[in-house]
DNA sequence: CAACAGAGGAGAGCACCGCTCTGTCGAGGC
DNA sequence: GCCTCGACAGAGCGGTGCTCTCCTCTGTTG
């Protein structure tokens, strides 16, 4: 990955990030149907067949880009929450779930192409999983830096919820509690889940006839969101 | 539409529904994207030219099987509500949600293509809007009713969230409120986004390494949002 | 009843796609 | 300094959506 040691992989390094460049630009622009490795091809000046040098086929190319995708969303995500003040915990919901928004908004292709219809077969790679996490990790540690503050409630909400969930997961995202009675993973899910719905439906049009001040009625669901979280 | 005058718009009317039953199912087979008209002219006997005397293009006879799907989906949530008693508010909306994740297990791809990316060019057409709104419609009957039988409390929640939405089409749906700082439609809004983005992450595998009992974990979602939109 | 118009179908063809195979060339490694 | 092997071009295969032209057959109308 870092630091190639022959010339040769450092060149082939810089190739594939070219041909990755252009790629994300042809889905930024046109979305993911019209993303054509003979027309990535073509703007770089080679012929089609020199780029299944570097990637076996289209749908490689494409995990490539939703990797990509969900680390940008990540990264953004992280950043925005990381500018709040560590003990105002929903000034730091606002802020991961308002830089999601407007990532999305920025990028609506890539955002399609990640949390839109699956494209390839069905099963996602191994290689997303761990960057598709990000935006819910970081809910996550707001949720349980609350805990810790005694600002959330654990116990709170229906009973049982949590068992719903993968244990090994819940403590992993610091989640885990002793009471077998526990939702606050089962609500951070449910908020995870609900904020990319309202997105998802803001982004595709579902709610075009129906919410008028798309950013405002948004404001007001992840208010809801954080109230329905536990957080003060 | 109905009961048409002279033959050959009855044939013409046949073939056309030949063309997207074929097309249904090699949809809910493969999937959008894997779609052909080609493939159902070949299935039907005919030249693929042919079958652009019925559909001009290949988008117009997705927008036909968005519709198609639109309305099963509704027909599904709508008759699952039907069958419970009228004055048992909590057990129609869980009756409605439940049914509409079965349909969506059930016909995953058609789910996908109507409640995934946008395929065509970005702008649904007028066709689909109508249809698109049977589930929000439905799960908003339920909690009209329960405003009307006094269970729902219009006033809860934030104040003045409606404001965000469109008054004609709360006036329609029967959430309007007199009082201006009413959030009786915002939460129906929520709760319809919560429930799509909770069966859109379950059936687009986002929650595959997280939820391990998907079914359970859903019950908990709707009766959170019941709550969550004010039914008692 | 006969003639006509127009709907419906077949086939070839265009430009594009993903992907494979083969042949060649030039630079990196010994 | 030679040789190997990676990189690339080009042709080609089967597929796609869509168009155009030609022909047939049928429902309608004078």
């Amino acid at each position: 990955m870092s630091a190639p040691a022959n010339a040769r992989a450092r060149v082939r390094a810089q190739l594939t990030g070219e041909i990755t460049e252009v790629a994300r630009r042809h889905l930024a622009a046109s979305g993911a149907a019209a993303l054509s490795l003979r027309a990535v091809a073509r703007e770089l000046g080679m012929a089609s067949s020199a780029v299944y040098r570097y990637f076996p086929s289209r749908d490689d190319l494409l995990t490539t880009l939703i990797v990509e995708a969900y680390d940008a969303l990540g990264r953004a995500a992280e950043e925005a929450e990381a500018g709040q003040p560590r003990d105002d915990l929903r000034a730091r919901w606002r802020a991961a779930c308002r830089a999601t928004r407007d990532w999305a908004l920025a990028h609506p292709h890539e955002y399609a192409l990640v949390y839109g219809s699956p494209v390839p077969g069905y099963a996602a790679p191994e290689a997303t999983i761990a960057p598709a996490a990000r935006v819910g990790a970081l809910l996550s540690r707001v949720l349980a830096d609350g805990v810790a503050a005694g600002q959330v409630d654990p116990g709170a909400g229906p009973a049982g919820a949590d068992t719903t969930l993968d244990p090994t997961l819940l403590d992993d995202l610091g989640l885990a509690s002793d009471d077998p009675a526990s939702s606050l993973g089962a609500r951070a899910v449910f908020a995870w889940s609900a904020l990319f719905g309202t997105i998802s439906f803001e982004l595709f049009g579902h709610t075009h006839n129906v919410v008028t001040d798309h950013a405002a009625f948004f404001d007001h669901t992840i208010d809801r969101l954080a109230t329905e979280v536990g957080l003060t």
